[in-house]
DNA sequence: TCCAAAGCAAGAGCAGTGATCTCGTAATGG
DNA sequence: CCATTACGAGATCACTGCTCTTGCTTTGGA
């Protein structure tokens, strides 16, 4: 009764959060196709029409959900960059990655909520952004911090790419090079490329010792943003690329 | 008389492929989530039970549309290379990708299937391994040929690399250096994470102009397992070895 | 030619789903 | 103190995948 909000207000996220936490649990076990509000309200001990007063159907529990493993995600990735903060950027970068492949060996129905096929008819609302945002602003924060004193020369892009390179960098990071945002991108798809072929089994039978294997991708992956190891630098190049 | 296999085979054979086409239809609409084995057969005609006589449950139907979608894509892919297949292997590589980038953005759905999340306790069956192994060969097809005389000299692999680098050669390309098949096997990962984030909505309000941007991240990934062009047009050479 | 065996579609039925509506009860706050 | 509001229960609707039984039709061997 003293509290200031009264048991009601507080009952309410109680209950939400239940919801959130039973709906999350199945999640884990089934995945999302087999999410079921009626095994969610069984669960916790009400009647499925119950679950309409927190959640107006089940694509809005969805949603909550997606925002909770975005959160989950960023959260996992920043915490990772945090620990090696000082570090060369190259470092951070690989760091962040692999935090990010860790997450999702972690969370694979979570992962595959946000990362995989959308679910049809479901238009992701824009309260998502901020939440998705968070290991791509941690990527784009390493990239600035490589090239701030002296950049790396990525190769020239193509004259159709221009334009849109252009508003990539105005959009993501002004005061970075084109190319290099556009690199930024293309990586930051190719990141979750190879988080997924492993996550979905594409891999199955082909990759079998994946740790090198995406240590490994991913450090080249850094490179074509433009980072480098500490002992490559010699030739102020990254260490070769079509050979000679 | 004429017809050997009898009028009862035959019905069976089109039955099963009309069931496909409706199937794939209202997979093209509305999604595998929602594909409804009694919408398939109440738009057929026949009764929802008659369905369980060509396919045995829902997912069965399932992996025969997977299968269906491997080898469409994979069709696509090798249509596309064959006509340019004199051309520099840059140029080849490309083209396959750019096959497949545009077979997944007329078949969204279909792309979903086979290279969105998985559906939950659903495994797909040794069957589908040809049909899925498609654009992974021409790939493979297309490196060793680039590597064919002269080899591209690719960065050194990491020790821990090393023995996964190897058993990878084995499996998929013995001729080629493990550096090159390690390469090919990332690079060929990162190419569907640049089509499926664009194709599921992470590209919105970020890349705008997809297609140039695609056609230079794939040129790179190319670059990734040494393919080179033969003499830059235009802009003038990448600048690779110029580096500084 | 005949007839048992096999293939097949229909229909009823089961257990489950998301979603909606009504109704009585309990907390809330002016 | 009492009208308003939030809430949970229950019934109900239109679905879903799937199983089983019941007849009809085609098939292929004797």
């Amino acid at each position: 009764m003293s509290t200031a909000k009264g048991a009601r207000a507080r009952a309410r996220i109680e209950v939400t959060a239940a919801i959130k936490d039973e709906a999350r649990r199945q999640l884990a076990e089934d995945g999302a196709a087999k999410l079921s509000l009626r095994a969610v309200a069984r669960e916790l001990g009400m009647v499925s029409s119950a679950l309409y007063r927190y959640f107006p159907s089940r694509d809005d529990l969805l949603t909550a959900l997606i925002i909770d493993a975005y959160d989950s995600l960023g959260a996992d990735a920043e915490a990772a960059h945090a620990k090696v903060a000082d570090a060369e950027p190259i470092r951070r970068w690989t760091t962040v990655c692999e935090a990010v492949r860790e997450w999702a060996l972690g969370h694979p129905h979570e992962y595959a909520l946000i990362y995989g096929s959308p679910v049809p008819g479901y238009v992701a609302p824009a309260t998502t952004v901020p939440a998705a945002s968070r290991v791509g602003l941690l990527l784009i924060g390493i990239v600035r911090g490589a090239h701030q004193g002296a950049g790396v020369a990525l190769p020239p892009l193509p004259a159709e790419l221009g334009p849109e390179a252009r508003r990539l960098a105005d959009d993501l990071a002004p005061d970075l090079p084109p190319a290099v945002v556009t690199a930024l991108v293309a990586a930051w798809a190719q990141l979750y490329g190879l988080v997924g072929f492993e996550l979905f089994g594409q891999f199955n039978r082909v990759v079998e010792d994946r740790e090198p294997f995406f240590r490994h991708a991913v450090a080249q992956l850094g490179h074509g943003v433009g980072l480098v190891f500490p002992q490559d630098t010699g030739t102020g190049g990254r260490g070769s690329r079509a050979g000679s």
